[in-house]
DNA sequence: CATCAATTGCAACACTGTTGCAAAACAAAC
DNA sequence: GTTTGTTTTGCAACAGTGTTGCAATTGATG
C-alpha cells in the first residue's frame, strides 16, 4: 500500500467510477508496481476476496476510462498496465501514447518504455500502416544489475 | 492445390519428416497461402479429416523443423506462417530471420513483411535488449485496392 | 510375416475469457 | 429511515485454446 487511501478513490472520482472495495484495491495493486499485471496475478494477490469474473469486468472498465492499457506479450499471455505512477519506466504521470513494451526474459515482467520513440518504418508499396507495435525483449533493469 | 503433390513431400523429406497424409495436407495449405494460419483455420480447411491435436503437434513439429514459424497478433490470437513459398510479401523461399507482420484491419490477415528493414531501437540504461518485435497494423495490398 | 517405433485419435483436463441472471449494495427521493 | 430504482457483484454455465496420457493404428525394417 505505497499509495493513499485518498489517492486512489480521488483517481476513481476523476473519472466518475464509484469507488467501490475491489476497485480500489486492484488500483492500488496497480500503482503500487512498475510493470504489467496478468488478471491471474491480480486474481492471486487478492486471494479469495473477489470473483474473478468481476476482476475482468473491472479490468475492461479501467481500459474503457484510460486507467490502464492492455498489452498482449509475444508469447499470447495478456497483462495489464497502469497509465499513471508506476506503470512507466520514467516517473510520466500519463504515456497513453504509444510507446515499446519491454519484456524481461528473466522475471518475466512487462514494462513500458516511454521515454523512447517508437521509430518509423516504412512499409511495401500497396500496404497502408496505421499503427506500429513494437516490443522489445531482454533483461530488464533489476536483473541486470 | 497449387504446388506439386512430390514437391511438399520433397520439402516434407528434406527435413526428416516422415509424409504422412495429415502433414502433406497442411504444408499444401501454407503452400497455398501469402498469409499466417491459425490452428482454426487449418481445423476448418481440412473439417473432419483429422483430429485437433493432431493438428497442434503437426504445427509444433513445422516450427520446431523451421518449416513455419508462430506468430501472436496484439489481439493474442496465435498464427503460424510458412517459411517458403507464398508465406512472404516478395518471394523469398527462405525468411527465417526477424521481420515485421503486418495484420490487416479490414481481411484480418497477416503477412510478413520481410522485404523491409527491422530499425534499430536504443532502450533506456539499464536495459538489455536481445530481440525487437515489431508489427504493423492497417490495410493490406488487396483490400486497400 | 513379425517386431518395434512413430504417428494418430480420443478422452480428459487446465486456463482464459465471456455471458446471463439473481442477489446485494448503493444512491436518491420521499 | 424507509422506499425505489440503478449499479455492482457473485455464481453458474459456457466457448475457445492448448496440453497431456494412453491405447490403437500405421508404417518401416528385417
Ligand atoms: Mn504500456
Ligand atoms: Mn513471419
Ligand atoms: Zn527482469
Ligand atoms: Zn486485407
Amino acid at each position: 500500500m505505497a499509495e493513499e487511501f485518498n489517492e486512489i478513490i480521488a483517481v476513481l472520482k476523476a473519472q466518475h467510477i464509484r469507488p467501490t472495495k475491489i476497485r480500489e484495491e486492484i488500483l492500488n495493486l496497480f500503482f503500487d508496481v512498475n510493470h504489467a499485471l496478468s488478471h491471474s496475478d491480480i486474481f492471486l494477490k487478492l486471494k479469495n476476496k473477489f470473483d474473478r469474473v468481476t476482476i475482468y469486468r473491472t479490468l475492461e472498465m479501467f481500459g474503457n476510462k484510460g486507467l490502464i492499457h492492455k498489452i498482449v506479450d509475444n508469447s499470447g499471455v495478456t497483462k495489464y498496465a497502469s497509465h499513471g505512477h508506476g506503470g512507466c519506466d520514467v516517473n510520466f504521470k500519463h504515456h497513453k501514447t504509444n510507446h515499446i513494451h519491454f519484456k524481461c526474459k528473466q522475471c518475466g515482467n512487462i514494462y513500458c518504455l516511454c521515454s523512447i520513440e517508437v521509430p518509423k518504418v516504412d512499409v511495401p508499396a500497396g500496404y497502408e500502416m496505421q499503427v506500429l507495435n513494437l516490443s522489445a525483449e531482454g533483461i530488464c533493469k533489476i536483473c541486470s544489475s
